[in-house]
DNA sequence: TAGATTGTTAATCGATTAACAATC
DNA sequence: TAGATTGTTAATCGATTAACAATC
């Protein structure tokens, strides 16, 4: 019944991944322990939120000691379900396709890309870092026959509604998509957006902010 | 006094780029006006959410037409500063720097990477695309003759960390990191994070919760 | 023991959503 | 005019933060 984490907000999710990077790195040091103060600290965010957060995992610690590092690396990957490995393909073998596919820390996610495909035929048979490039036609076999739930899409964005398309009708649970298109799919389908646009447009506002607030108090900074 | 946007919150200031992609769209095809309800309906969002992210550009439309198209997407270029192009520089010129430097789409998001740095000596002198490569000790003196004020980082998360402080030493304002590393630096900083792991995790939730959810429902989908 | 740290319960804060009057 | 759509004000919802008792 606790298995489910239907209950843990976004936020949270989120944050996970930081707390993983830096347990991890904590687990290596070869500390035993730490507390949510600490993690705190380290990644600029306030205690009490730090132990929020680990309570969703269902760790419990030690008042006086804190968080034993192990026990909530793997209480972490577990409830992000990072701890069995997942199949996915990637469409698309442009520069941005072939940094993903040659990105080392999709393994510590629990994420193997095994194939990539491509409408390009002259991109077909060769290989970015270990991952075999197919022509797009043999995207639906491919699916089939290996049983892949998760498409990463890292097409230019005028196909990304048609390739978005042909990977559902072939099955596919899980898009993440990388094409800076906004998808219309069916309710079913997980789609997961990561958009440089949004992205910068956060960091425009944050630096639009700062500025005027410079402006305000009169800039009364060291350079 | 209405032209900082010190109040837009976050979510909207994330939601704009979605918008802007639209309404260019239907500039391109000639449409004059927009309602909230079409805009919603497009992008999966409730009307008056719409509405509420419209009114944070200033823009009044009129009832039972809509919103001028141009108007909008003018107001929402304004607020989010993508009105005038900034230059930034990007620091390694890897798969993954070589792909953001070729990114054809920060063009329209005012973004203009200009010169790209690398540690390693045989990847300078090369272009990434249109981006030249130059040697890391070079970058404090392009900053200073250049006057750039963000940084575009995509070097190993081992690194990020130095870099980002070199940077930050040599008068950079803001940084946006790829590197899967949180950055510890002076509150003055503006940081951006585009973490994939990050992006993953959400991915990685959802399915989950939709797995468990289906598991309760019987799973009564088509397939 | 004393004090740091945990976990829980309640308060606050901010964003989303609802309700509804105004208006073209 | 009638009805779709806007903009505003209030209600709801969810996440963050605060307060504090429990405990090692």
């Amino acid at each position: 019944m606790n298995t489910t984490n239907k209950g843990i907000p976004i936020p949270t999710i989120k944050r996970f991944p930081s707390y993983l990077r830096l347990l991890k790195g904590y687990r290596e040091e070869g500390m035993q322990t730490v507390s949510a103060t600490v993690l705190a600290e380290e990644l600029g965010l306030k205690p009490i939120q730090v132990r929020k957060d680990i309570s969703c995992t269902g760790i419990e610690g030690k008042p006086k000691v804190g968080f034993t590092v192990i026990k909530l690396i793997d209480a972490i990957i577990h409830t992000l379900g990072w701890d069995n490995a997942t199949d996915a393909i990637l469409i698309g073998a442009g520069h941005l396709g072939s940094a993903l596919a040659r990105y080392e820390g999709f393994e510590s996610y629990g994420l193997k890309i095994v194939a990539a495909f491509d409408i390009d035929p002259s991109k077909c048979g060769s290989f970015l870092g270990d991952v075999p490039v197919f022509p797009l036609d043999q995207l639906s076999r491919y699916i089939e026959e290996n049983h892949v739930n998760i498409g990463v899409l890292a097409v230019p964005a005028v196909q990304a509604q048609e390739v978005a398309e042909l990977l559902v009708s072939c099955g596919i649970l899980a898009i993440w998509n990388f094409a800076p298109k906004d998808l219309k799919l069916p309710e079913r389908v997980v789609v997961q957006r990561t958009d440089l646009a949004t992205s910068f447009a956060v960091l425009s506002a944050k630096v639009k902010r700062k500025m005027s607030k410079e402006e305000l108090l009169g800039e009364e900074d060291e350079w």
